[in-house]
DNA sequence: CGAGTTTGACCGGCGC
DNA sequence: GCGCCGGTCAAACTCG
């Protein structure tokens, strides 16, 4: 058929629309029939659902009409059959009954495919087509519609179609991706929360894996010998914190945690005379109540030396000290920049400033100020060997939803803290995997420069301090060399202390494995772990907890959504331009030089 | 004027 | 007990 022969017409308008209304997103499915070409489009989908032909031609009446291409299965229209009273989704053919009393109704063909009924049964809408199908012209300019014609119908009937615009289709269109667009927040948003979740069960993942590994590797001789000397010495004593709770009473009464602000004490040099007095006393003693819960823990936990005692009816308590535990397990970066203070997305607020000993470069303190009463606290200060190098500790846990921004660093500060307090229970080489893959994946999302293949990253160190009275990791993204020997890296270790021994251990890809027994200084060529052990024997289930770590921990760095989110949220990082007056500010407070003077002397700085 | 920084003093642990 | 040292406080100060 020809298209625009006329042969068919409109009393009208030239256009009549019918709905149908899908109920699955209530979105409807508007109809356009055009007499011009004897077609039928849905607009939603622009596409040519049916053609009406007439095959014979009297002016009168309609002898006999067929829609052909018709194409309604693919537009799921809703059949309201009253034998569907759910208003499932059906799909219809289209047919245009001959000799129809009702002249043009579309008559739907339900095939009921969908509900496996077999019993096929028609239905009539009634909705008039518009198409009014009744020939004005001559059954010899009537001929059937080669495929040639067929095929080209729907892309003229758009054309035309694009030249009357209706307010009504494009607001369902609006409200369709409205619809849609609302679906895919609530996707994001659920998606975001699932992979914090994942986050922190990698780690946990980890944990229990190489546990579990240890149990079935069994009693082997050395395995009690390898375990992390400093973690558990450390959990030790957190254990032992609940034996000082029953003998300290007047610290443990108070349950709960004031703000810092709320603190009544008084050390102005204005405002005090003698500090020896009795209410000095009676001031300190409540001042003792009031102060935070976890600085008490953490004193506790300090002056704490008898590890053996237990109270283990204090769950409470258990929980306190764990949470004193992690205030103190410290973690630092160590990044080489210009910056005054890397931008790890955190907001903080500098609380004070001091000359640390064996230092020029002054020492900065900020605590965490994205939340009230967070109790995480950072410090900065410069390497005293090498001015570029930014040595960043961080203390404590956020208790606080964090910013994309600072998830990264967060998270692994966190995990890092988490591994090295999980030590108890680990032999050094599963702490070796575990610090290091955080390590790693830092250093791959900090340094742009690393490649994608942890394998081949950037250089790191992974560093476990027993510098007491707090455990601290070190985790260096300073190192850009390949050197499979580099101890002789003067600022590597700039917290542990020189008597605890340093063994060796191996790449935590497993690429590079060296004799423990024989390198004791060397460090594995792409990222290496120190930290103090009593025995250097080389460890049996060396490459099986390789195995296992490289395989999640390959597995989340490979993840491109995964990483592209971190490495997008951190990129920023390192290498930053100092912005706000906080950081301006820091800039000269951390970079000037002093007179290396190790006591309280603040007229040094700045 | 509020937020953030500076800075002198204070506190407590630790070693001698 | 004393001094050293790291960490913290809070009034004074600065800045936008």
């Amino acid at each position: 058929m020809r298209r625009g022969d006329g042969g068919l017409s409109m009393d009208s308008d030239p256009i009549a629309r019918f709905f149908l209304r899908s109920n699955n997103n209530n979105n409807p499915v508007v109809l356009n029939s055009f007499p011009e070409d004897n077609t039928v489009v849905n607009t939603t989908t622009d596409r040519v659902i049916a053609t009406a032909t007439a095959t014979t031609a009297t002016s009168a009446s309609l002898q006999q009409v067929n829609l052909s291409s018709c194409s309604s299965n693919n537009n799921n229209f809703i059949n309201h059959d009253h034998h569907h009273h759910n208003n499932t989704r059906q799909e219809l053919d289209f047919i245009l009954t001959p000799n129809n009393k009702y002249g043009d109704n579309l008559v739907a063909r339900d095939d009921d495919d969908n509900n496996n009924h077999h019993n096929h049964h028609s239905l009539e809408f009634k909705v008039n087509t518009g198409l009014n199908l009744l020939t004005t012209s001559t059954s010899s300019d009537k001929q059937p519609p080669t495929e040639e014609e067929d095929n080209n119908t729907p892309l003229n009937s758009q054309d035309r179609r694009r030249t009357k615009p209706e307010v009504g289709v494009i607001e369902a269109e609006i409200e369709r991706v409205k619809v849609e667009n609302e679906r895919l927040r609530e996707m994001i948003d659920e998606a975001n929360t699932h992979y914090s979740a994942l986050q922190m069960h990698h780690v946990n993942l980890m944990n229990d894996k190489n546990k579990n590994k240890k149990q079935l590797i069994g009693n082997n001789s050395t395995n009690s010998d390898q375990r992390v000397l400093v973690p558990r010495q450390f959990m030790d004593l957190g254990l032992a914190t609940n034996a000082d709770e029953d003998h300290d009473a007047d610290a443990g009464d108070n349950k709960e945690e004031p703000s810092s602000s709320s603190r009544s004490r008084s050390r102005s040099p204005y405002a005090s005379g003698n500090s020896k007095n009795s209410s000095e006393q009676e001031k300190k003693r409540i001042e003792r109540e009031e102060s935070p819960i976890q600085e008490q823990e953490a004193k506790k936990i300090q002056r704490s030396s008898s590890p053996t005692k237990h109270n283990n009816n204090n769950n409470n308590v258990d929980q306190q000290a764990h949470e004193a535990t992690m205030r103190k397990a410290r973690v630092s970066v160590r990044a080489r920049s210009e910056a005054p203070m890397i931008t790890d997305g955190c907001q903080w607020r500098k609380y004070g400033q001091k000359m640390a000993k064996g230092n020029p470069c002054p020492r900065a303190y900020y605590r965490c100020t994205m939340a009230s009463g967070c109790p995480v606290r950072k410090q900065v200060q410069r390497c005293a060997e090498d001015r570029t190098v930014l040595v960043t500790t961080y203390e404590g846990k956020h208790n606080h939803p964090l910013p994309p921004a600072a998830m990264a660093m967060a998270q692994t500060t966190s995990s890092a803290a988490t591994m090295l307090l999980s030590g108890s229970s680990m032999s050094t080489n599963d702490n070796n995997n575990l610090i290091n893959n955080a390590t790693n994946f830092l250093a791959t999302t900090l340094l742009p420069s690393s490649s994608s293949s942890p394998s081949s990253a950037t250089s790191t160190m992974a560093t476990i301090s027993a510098s007491a009275p707090f455990p601290t990791i070190t985790l260096d993204l300073t190192h850009d060399d390949h050197s499979p020997n580099n101890n002789n890296n003067p600022f590597q270790f700039p917290i542990r202390p020189s008597t605890i021994p340093q063994i060796p251990f191996h790449n935590i890809f497993g690429a590079h494995h060296h004799d423990n027994n024989n390198n004791n200084n060397n460090q594995s060529k792409f990222c290496g772990l120190q930290m103090p052990n009593t025995n250097n024997n080389n460890n049996q289930d060396h490459s099986s907890n390789n195995n296992i770590v490289d395989t999640v921990g390959a597995a989340i760095a490979s993840d491109p959504n995964f990483t592209a989110a971190l490495v997008s949220a951190i990129s920023s990082i390192i290498g930053a331009a100092a912005t706000t007056p906080t950081q301006q500010n820091n800039n000269t407070a951390i970079g000037n030089n002093s007179n290396g003077n190790g006591s309280n002397n603040n007229k040094n700085n700045i």
